[in-house]
DNA sequence: TAGGCGATGACCT
DNA sequence: GGTCATCGCCTAC
């Protein structure tokens, strides 16, 4: 990719390191995915439809979905406009308002672990569908914030729960990060090339 | 209008 | 490490 704008890979690893505010709570980012937009077909914005189109929208706005009934997860929409991509936040590590963050989790939840998956890193910044759309340069809510950590030890590996172009490396990490996620593949992604 | 599926996470073994 | 719960959204008819 040789274009002149940054590409959702560089927007991803900038995000490493970074400050990611929510309502009382702060983490580091740590564990970040890239996702492509409408050249991705693991992207939801590979097709557009209501849910998805705010990725077509306005670049570092907040789009928030429901996986699996349950968990919420948090993605950057990174922009240009037309090509739909995002970076999900898939962990951090709680830096400010950790009692709030433990009182969301709940008490036997180790710290490590507060903000440890994409689902919980919602949950700890207390993000819900109501923040969708959120202008993440806005200081008033929900926002990005300066880059506390030096994020030069950064590993890369395939993204996690995606059934298709699961061989793409585009997961970013601060490696040895301890509230880095395993790696898990999903269990439908295909091994081969498919039929 | 109904059926199938998913960018997970928690719990059991 | 592997299996299962759970529900809104998308697609097809």
């Amino acid at each position: 990719m040789s274009m002149g704008e940054p590409t959702v890979v560089e927007h991803a690893r900038g995000l490493l390191g970074r400050m990611f505010h929510g309502h009382g709570v702060a983490i580091v980012i740590t564990e970040v995915e890239a996702y492509g937009g409408i050249d991705d077909p693991a992207s939801h914005a590979f097709t557009r439809t209501p849910r998805s189109a705010i990725m077509y929208g306005e670049p570092w706005h907040l789009y928030v979905y429901r996986s699996m009934g349950i968990h919420v997860c948090a993605n950057v929409v990174t922009g240009p406009r037309e090509q739909a991509s995002a970076v999900l936040i898939r962990a951090g590590r709680v830096a400010e308002g950790i009692e709030v963050a433990r009182a969301r989790r709940g008490p036997l939840v180790k710290d490590t672990n507060l903000a440890r998956g994409p689902g919980n890193v919602a949950q700890s910044l207390g993000i819900s569908l109501d923040d969708l759309g959120t202008d993440l340069q806005d200081t008033d809510g929900v926002h990005l914030g300066a880059r506390v950590v030096d994020a030069r030890e950064v590993a890369t590996g395939p993204r996690v729960g995606v059934s298709k172009a699961a061989d793409i490396p585009w997961r970013f990490w601060i490696d040895g990060d301890p509230t880095v996620s395993v790696y898990r593949r999903s269990p439908r992604a295909m091994p081969t090339a498919e039929n």
